[in-house]
DNA sequence: CGACTTGTTGATGTACATCAAGGTACGTGG
DNA sequence: CCACGTACCTTGATGTACATCAACAAGTCG
């Protein structure tokens, strides 16, 4: 099932292609030093890869370098909750690193790389650097905060108003992350994961996506997502557009 | 409206209540004097009093003496979302002390004592408690995975599994810090609680919970709480009982 | 070229929300 | 002690937002 291959080489974290993002925090010599000899290597997956699976222990923690995956949890009907996107800078497989088992599983939506940050060194990271310390707390708060709006759409909000809610969310972070191309952008997911991801079926996230074309605020078509109309498309989804748009990491 | 009285003295974190249970690590003495340092004081308030507040920006982060609260979002319409509950052991206001501005609200259920961490002495906390630091992570990747089984219930759960997955949590939760009798518990809320963190209707809460009794599964009268078959409840709720009972802080 | 994947649409049923009315328990002031 | 208000729970009637089932269209790929 996992097609990964090793690496043949790999990124010299001071050439990381992370670092040269404006929204990423910049590093000290030492932190730089550090984060070298943390990193055990690269990870390369291709589209529709299972990277963590629920159940298992996961013997490391991943920064994503590139692509996009997906957390989800299932039931054993095989129901599917898509709890949350990853995208370059976020870090997946943290639970695995605290807990005894991965309690959600990491699928790639995309040609995906991984870099490998070996479980055991979390001590080491915690220990001496508390600066970093603090980034792996403050991106976990964030996942938090992302879980929780996640948590009042689904429950809450109405299937217009989270399906905007959703495109409106991953535009922006795409968009923070130098991925969109003016009011465009290409998302690497399909209609079933919008399903999957606001807890409806298929069929209904097909009609409400129809009304939000036919409402002239978004166009989505092969894969290509335009936003035409921000403002009501925020409204739409009871969302504050002036909200932080939290900054990433490494 | 916040009705808090400054606590007329503070329990010595050597007596702390939550160090004589069984489910709290033990703390070395270097840390014990750098949690009583740590300690600002504490705070005591009553039911009903909001604690936090979304959209202001908190001073303190806080840990749970006694008592329980909830953590909750709302719509501008006033629609609610209750994201997870606080017992005793549990953070309260990381967000707050890692973002500029709380991104929920937190109310008392109970009459509530809470400790009080100063935000400004997290960084202290980071750079010379790595043990503590670590824990602090940890619990913050607990919240997140208890809020990725809500999400899981909340959107894919019918309204019958959601609720009992929500009181077997709820039970085993409060069992783990000693506060059940047996197979009884004084439940501090009320079904529109159920409703809002399942996100369903009051009316439906009240038949589905109807349902629960009738099948005799539970009992819930006058805020005592009985499970009557923890296997079958454990069975509507499609929830593995054999799943850690995730390890509590200080 | 068929086989497969993704998107689209209509018909039908049901799980849910909303509205409305009452019931029970408990407290408070006269 | 009773009358009254308030908080929480309960139940029925009605409507709707959703799921499920089914069929087909359009694009992609070996």
């Amino acid at each position: 099932m996992s097609n990964s291959e090793p690496a043949p080489w790999k990124v010299p974290c001071d050439d990381c292609p992370l670092r040269r993002k404006a929204v990423f925090r910049e590093f000290s010599e030492s932190e730089l030093e550090f984060v070298k000899e943390f990193k055990a290597g690269e990870l390369n997956v291709e589209t529709g890869t299972t990277v963590l699976l629920e159940g298992t222990n996961s013997a490391h923690l991943y920064t994503v370098l590139s692509g996009w995956a997906f957390r989800y949890k299932t039931l054993p009907d095989g129901r599917r909750q898509i709890l949350n996107f990853a995208l370059p800078g976020d870090l997946v497989g943290v639970q695995g690193s605290m807990f005894d088992k991965m309690e959600h599983s990491v699928e790639a939506l995309t040609d995906l790389t991984l870099c490998i940050f070996p479980r055991e060194k979390i001590w080491k990271l915690f220990s001496n650097y508390p600066e970093l310390a603090f980034d792996v707390t403050w991106l976990c708060a964030r996942e938090q905060s992302i879980l929780d709006e996640n948590l009042l759409s689904v429950g809450r909000r109405t299937a217009i108003e989270r399906t905007a809610y959703l495109l409106l969310h991953l535009f922006r972070r795409a968009e923070n992350l130098g991925l969109a191309d003016g009011d465009k952008i290409q998302f690497p997911f399909f209609q079933q994961h919008v399903a999957d991801t606001l807890g409806m079926s298929l069929v209904h996230a097909n009609n409400t996506l129809r009304k939000l074309s036919e409402l002239r605020v978004m166009r989505w078509k092969n894969r290509i997502f335009q936003i035409l109309n921000r403002k009501r498309l925020a409204e739409i989804a009871v969302y504050d557009l002036n909200e932080r748009p939290a900054r990433p990491f490494i």
